[in-house]
DNA sequence: TAGATTGTTAATCGATTAACAATC
DNA sequence: TAGATTGTTAATCGATTAACAATC
C-alpha cells in the first residue's frame, strides 16, 4: 500500500492528524488548509504537506483538504478499520487501567483476552471479562490467534514471555515493562511505553526551565 | 549546570542509560565501555560517547566508564535526588494506575495529592492517600506548593485545568489526556503520553511488518 | 611501553523548512 | 480570470556515524 518506505517520524504524526481531523469533523468543518492545521498542531504547513504526500495527493490546489475525506484516508493508512486481536498480560494496576481505559476499538484492535500469572488474580474478571492464567496461554493462542500483546508485567518476566508469545504467533508488542525487549531477527513490531523514563524527562525539563524556554 | 543547550533527543536517552547502569551496578559490574553499552542498548558507541560528553568527560581513555560513578552522574543530571512535589488530577482507572504504579520516588518526585472532580470519588482514598475534590485545588496549592501535575482527565477538561494549575504555580505537566495543551508563552515543561497514538502506531507497524523489517 | 578506549572533530545522513511552479 | 493553496524540488538544519589523535 505504501509507496516507498515512510519514516517513523511521519507515522508518529499521523495519529495526531487523525485525531484533530476527527475534532474538526465533529465541529462540522468541511475544509482545512495545511496552514490551519499547522497552527493548531504546532507544526509547519510545509511539514504537514510533506507528510501527507508520502501517501498520496489528498488535497486540492487552491482549496486545501476536505476534512472528512482526509480523515478517512489517514484512518485507512493507520488501519483503524481492522480488528486486530489483542491480549493483555499482567493484570496489576497498570494492566487493568490499560484494559479499561484505552479504546482498542478506535485503534483498530479488539481486546480478546486478559492474563495473569497470579492464581489469586486469574479466575477473577475485569468488567465482565475473565482473567485467565498465563499457563493457559498456549491453548488460548492456538484457538484464538491473537496478533498483539500488551505487556504489563515486571521487567524480569517480560523478555521470556515476549519470546514465548513470539513463538505462539504474536507479532506486535505494546511493552509497558521496563525491559528492553530483544526480539532480535524475528519480524515483529514493538512499541515501548516507558512511563518512568517519561517522568524523568519531565523532571529534567522542570529543572532546566529557565535555560530552555526561548521561543 | 548544563554547558550549552542539550538536545531533547539526548535527554530522552539518559533515563535508559541510567536504568541500564543501575542493572549493571546491581550485577556488581565495575567498568563498562561505550562499545558494551552500545551493544546492550542498540545504539552506536559513538552516539553514547557523544551523548555523555554533552555533560562532561565521565570516562577514562583506555579504561571506559566506571559504572557506579557514571550512574551517579547521570542521576544528578536527571535530578533523581530531588523531591519534586507532584499531584494527580483525575482518579479514574488511569489516574489510579499511575498513582499506584509509577515510582515517583525513583524519578525525583514525591506524590503529595490526589484530586477528582466527581464528588463520589473525592472523599475516598487510594491506598491510604486521600482523594480531594478539585474545588479545593487553590487552597491546596497555596499551602503545599506542588510543582508538577499529572493530568489524567478527559480531553475537554484538561486544557482549562492546566491553565488554572499554571496560575497556581505549577510548571510541569505530565499529560495523559488527548488534549494538546496550549500553554503558549508561559514557561513550563510538558510531557505528553498519548496512549492511543502509541497503540495506533503499533497497529500500523503490525500491518507493515513485511515491508519494514530489513536489518 | 603497548593496547585500549575515550573525547572530539569531520563526514554523512535524514528530517525539517523554504520556495515556487502547477493547478484548482 | 485572479487568488489561494497544493505538490514537489531545493536548501537548511540537526542528529547520527565515522575516524582519529589524545591519553590513560
Amino acid at each position: 500500500m505504501t509507496k516507498q518506505e515512510v519514516s517513523p517520524s511521519v507515522i508518529r504524526r499521523l495519529p495526531r492528524y487523525y485525531r484533530f481531523l476527527g475534532d474538526l469533523n465533529a465541529q462540522g468543518k468541511e475544509r482545512v488548509s495545511s496552514n490551519e492545521l499547522s497552527q493548531a498542531l504546532g507544526l509547519t504547513a510545509s511539514q504537514i504537506r510533506q507528510d501527507l504526500n508520502c501517501f498520496g495527493g489528498f488535497g486540492q490546489q487552491g482549496y486545501g483538504y476536505h476534512v472528512a475525506a482526509l480523515r478517512t484516508e489517514i484512518g485507512k493508512i493507520l488501519g483503524v478499520e481492522h480488528r486486530r486481536r489483542a491480549i493483555v498480560i499482567g493484570m496489576g494496576n497498570l494492566g487493568r487501567a490499560i484494559a479499561n481505559h484505552v479504546s482498542f476499538q478506535n485503534c483498530g484492535c479488539e481486546l480478546i483476552g486478559l492474563f495473569d500469572s497470579n492464581p489469586f488474580v486469574a479466575g477473577r474478571d475485569l468488567e465482565g471479562m475473565p482473567i485467565h492464567h498465563t499457563d493457559t496461554l498456549d491453548g488460548f493462542c492456538h484457538m484464538e490467534h491473537p496478533e498483539l500483546a500488551v505487556l504489563c508485567l515486571p521487567e524480569d518476566a517480560a523478555p521470556a514471555i515476549a519470546q514465548r508469545l513470539r513463538t505462539l504467533g504474536i507479532r506486535a508488542f505494546w511493552n509497558f515493562s521496563h525491559a528492553d525487549l530483544h526480539l532480535d531477527n524475528t519480524a515483529c513490531a514493538v512499541e515501548n511505553v516507558y512511563l518512568d523514563d517519561s517522568l524523568l524527562t519531565l523532571a529534567y525539563g522542570l529543572s532546566h526551565l529557565g535555560t530552555e524556554d526561548r521561543p
